[in-house]
DNA sequence: GATCGTAATATGTCTGCACATAATATCGCC
DNA sequence: GGCGATATTATGTGCAGACATATTACGATC
């Protein structure tokens, strides 16, 4: 009743977890809660816009509000750059480029990318450390026609930071997964063939063009936290 | 210029991408912004207020609005209940309750749930199936308090489906990792003991009080999908 | 020169109003 | 009854103005 689009928020989400408005109920109008709570329109529609982006409430045009059938939990994950993730530990970063070649990529790469199977690619492959230890193990499939004119030395910087500061992306998907160790996993991290890895295979596009799929192994015993 | 506080975050999402505003600079005020799109400051705000929930900008009172140093990439997964998940890919879910009984949980479940080593909690062993495969195998510890009065019966319903539907969650967190198959799943999946598989554990806290810690085996082979 | 109080300032929020838009409900017509 | 045009309605967006709040910058004082 007092002040704040949070208090409005809060409240609303009360009632939603009270099941005072059960699952697929209707609310009332935003016109209605304003009045209830002494407040604008736009200050409850500032409140429902948030918990509809939360995925609490789904809301449409004439039809209204309602609360949603079945409570998604929706998490936010942040995705830092390697050298920030090991630095945020308390770690000390290093990086060191093992290959860098212009290849013909396997089909599935090409066709994932949305690339003619002919278009050869710059294959990188990498290790990144924390405190000396082997912490990623990187291959990455690049288009070489996002590098343009320039001719970045991925020995010194890696190809991700790289690409984050100088290619604008547009759209993307990451998969997240276990894996066995492959050979090369196991010879990076120095454990057998077979360990589970947790590995992140992630595609970036262009609005047009495909820039990169990159697979990333991350060291045994890796954990990725977020929070509800 | 014409119309929309989506343009004006497009163009500005611009101005960033080709680096005519780089990463740490500060970008004009709402006011100065306003007055270039012509139109009010309130659409600019939230047009940056955009970018700025989803890590490109940074703003502080009086300081202005800068360019994230660090573009940290920021993803939302949906973490739907396993039902939904096995059949929104057109499977048949089904699931079995193995074990239900009051145990005490081990030291390092208490401490995470942020209980005395000394209360016994519940402890609900199952397993999903997707097409009448194991799909998942869930391990969890609940603790009695939220469950009242009720006597709901999880042989019946999955007592995530329950609670999701029954009790009010204020916080959590989930980690995601790559794990060796234990005995245990071993034995769920059928698969050799050691096998690697996707490993969530999820720990969920009302206001005041802990609820519950699961941990998600899911089968070999699953992936979590999500884009940027 | 260092410190503390104060003024300046950019963002955060709220209000009240207006019009746009999408989806539904209704009514007239056949 | 079935169908299509039209009215209705809840949300989506925008504007202009005001005040709140967190910081920073500055200036006075010791």
């Amino acid at each position: 009743m007092s002040h704040g689009w949070e208090t409005i928020r809060a409240d609303v989400l009360r009632r939603i977890q009270t099941r005072e408005w059960g699952p697929g109920a209707m609310i009332p109008t935003e016109e209605a809660l304003a009045q209830e709570f002494g407040c604008a329109r736009a200050t409850v529609s500032r409140a429902l816009r948030d918990l509809a982006a939360t995925g609490v409430l789904e809301r449409r045009r004439k039809a209204g509000t309602r609360v949603a059938q079945s409570p998604v939990r929706r998490a936010t994950l942040d995705i830092p750059l390697i050298r920030q993730e090991v630095e945020g530990r308390g770690q000390s970063y290093s990086y060191r480029l093992l290959r860098d070649a212009v290849e013909m990529p396997p089909l599935p790469v090409s066709l994932h990318l949305r690339l003619p199977p002919e278009v050869p690619l710059r294959r990188l492959i990498c290790l990144h450390f924390a405190d000396g230890q082997p912490f990623l193990y990187e291959e990455r499939w690049l288009n070489p026609d996002v590098l343009g004119v320039q001719r970045p030395d991925f020995s010194v910087q890696s190809a991700n930071a790289w690409l984050v500061a100088n290619v604008p992306y547009a759209s993307g998907d990451i998969t997240f997964c276990a894996a066995a160790a492959t050979a090369a996993d196991a010879a990076a991290f120095a454990v057998p063939v077979g360990t589970p890895l947790f590995v992140v295979d992630r595609t970036t596009w262009t609005a047009h063009a495909a820039i990169t799929r990159v697979r990333l192994a991350y060291a045994p015993g890796y954990r990725m936290h977020t929070t509800l």
